[in-house]
DNA sequence: GTGAAAGCGCTAACAT
DNA sequence: ATGTTAGCGCTTTCAC
């Protein structure tokens, strides 16, 4: 009995002797095989430690993680996920990483991702419909999901390019794909009030990017309230949501006899207050500007923004979150999450100009 | 010797037939052998037609190329991955993601290593030296090399975690490993003479971060180009590379007689611009700024900053490829950049005050 | 609690 | 020009 026994547990996997040999040298990257055999135990034990612990009794445990330490043992991401099918990594796309709204939401994405063991792909589309098709695309295989922020291409375009593929949309909403959105109607109202207090009554609105869903909705709510205030609104633009397209709009603006004006958003709002200063128009002395989702450049400029901030954390994070779900349970229903943005005060705005 | 032909030419590939057939229902995701068994050919065959199309006849190439695209095949990186080692895609660790000198250097390594067919996994290390220390050993094994720019860690850690991982550094020196560089020097050269000629002699310095080479090396130029010139040099901070950090910088300056600022980077130029204008100091009537990076926000902000452009474009493609030969023939010599930036005068320059 | 064995989908000798 | 054959490193039944 004994001498069979022997037999039967031969000393090394024959298999991958010649791996382990030469790896016991330094030769080669330490795998589950030379752990094992380090080890005395089979490979599969050592992969037990590492995903389910409580499977392997402590003595094994402690020896293999020890032995995984020592030799600096790393588990092959590509050999795990060709037999899991996941790639621990989801696909972040974003229309125009240079927009400073971004930033925030891009570090807020990737902490969240983090906690679930995820790592990040971020691609830049550059602000082209095109381009954003083109990497979700690319990106399928490569990661278990994908999330698009703020995208510019079709619905239809959207709806094809994320067919079997868990993707969720930030700020922009789509019946069969799930989506965050940051919803800014009621701070625009609260901004309209805050702007007819001062004594404004009458409005421009310059609006932003016709294929972003933000500006249309944005635009859609200044509407609703001019209307429901009974004041003017002089609608301008589109304008590019650029630094550049805000100078356009304050040029526009200022053939306009509106004293309060609503920017697309921040980046055009600081166009707007650049364009004003060069031709001698003091803000908010002669006019009002209220951006909106308190980018960093909101309190850097001067006069700081009035304007509307976006929880920018709760985005990212709502964002993986509901990516996760979604890749855990492909098929599922799509979720749709809206946050309020929350209007903001500062030195942009101010009392109706006297003359 | 037929019937034996025809034994030896079994209609399918027996390890791969339950497969093949199941997917043939729609079932499971098209795989060379998938495409192989509708095409009558082997899998390697298939995979030729990807990897080597020249060594397959033009007839079965574009048979295999309609199948493949007819199921919608696409490859699988994770199994392609597991054998040729490769990830097709670089870490790139950012020392701060919401400063916004990253953006477009960002955008131009995405771009590059698109051309290069890679992808690119993006890491905020929100400034902490250790998060960038634990992200490259995260990524290591994810990606083929990593990038890291503007790193805050020490040398020593540096050389420790980038160990056996081809890695360029971007604006941080280091003899062992690659690295690529924005050189200001001649540049603050050109501000200073431009102060100069102004009529301004008496100068702050207004310090960056201590951890970065950038800050170190500006300093540096500063210290040189006034020393040579005879002019009084005041240091103050350091400073953090933030708009906060250039509000504090922005009282600190006021405390001096100092007409004239070099800001270590644009942002901390926003914040000595705010905190004098909200102190009713008149740039560049009162005091001249100048900033460094050329920023958005450098453009932007009011008055618009005099300052040094980086080759942005440049650095990023650059580091990639770098980076890219580097992971072609590892442990080749490091490679060592340095490319120059460039002086532009805008409107927070000015001649000296005449009070 | 642990091991044997089969594969994940692909590439790369090596044949022919 | 094409097929055969081994794996890449890991997870995961299924036995024991």
């Amino acid at each position: 009995m004994k001498a069979i026994a022997l037999i039967l547990a031969p000393l090394e996997y024959s298999g991958q002797a010649g791996r382990a040999d030469a790896e016991e040298r330094g030769l080669s990257k330490p795998t589950i095989y030379s752990i094992a055999q380090r080890c005395g135990v089979s490979a599969a034990t050592v992969s037990r430690v590492f995903n389910r612990p409580e499977l392997v009794s402590p003595r094994v445990r402690e020896q293999v993680t020890a032995v995984a330490r020592e030799l600096g043992y790393l588990p092959n991401p590509a050999a795990r996920g060709l037999v899991t099918g996941r790639a621990e990594t989801i696909g972040l796309i974003v229309s125009d990483i240079t927009n400073p709204f971004f930033p925030l939401l891009v570090r807020s994405i990737q902490r969240t991702a983090e906690r679930m063991g995820s790592s990040v792909m971020l691609v830049d589309a550059e602000e082209s419909a095109a381009a954003e098709v083109r990497h979700v695309a690319r990106l399928r295989g490569r990661v278990d999901g994908v999330i698009v922020a703020s995208p510019r291409s079709s619905s239809a375009a959207l709806r094809e390019a994320a067919k079997g593929l868990p993707c969720v949309l930030l700020n922009r909403p789509l019946r069969d794909l799930s989506s965050v959105l940051c919803d800014n109607t009621s701070a625009l109202f609260e901004a309209g009030e805050h702007l007819h207090k001062h004594g404004h009554r009458s409005f421009a609105l310059l609006a932003g990017p016709s294929a972003s869903w933000a500006a249309a909705r944005r635009s859609q709510a200044i509407r609703g309230w001019a209307r429901g205030r009974g004041v003017e609104l002089t609608e301008l633009g589109p304008f590019r949501a650029t630094f550049k397209g805000g100078r356009q709009a304050g040029a526009a603006l200022l053939e306009t006899a509106a004293t309060a004006a609503f920017a697309f958003d921040d980046l055009t709002a600081c166009g707007v207050l650049a364009e004003l200063a060069g031709r001698g128009v003091a803000v908010p002395g002669d006019r009002s500007v209220v951006g909106c989702d308190d980018v960093l450049l909101a309190r850097t400029v001067t006069p700081s923004l009035t304007t509307v901030t976006a929880p920018m954390d709760d985005l990212g994070a709502i964002a993986v979150q509901v990516l996760t779900r979604q890749i855990e349970a492909p098929g599922g229903a799509p979720e749709h999450h809206r946050l309020p943005g929350v209007f903001v005060a500062r030195d942009s705005t101010g009392p109706r100009s006297t003359s």
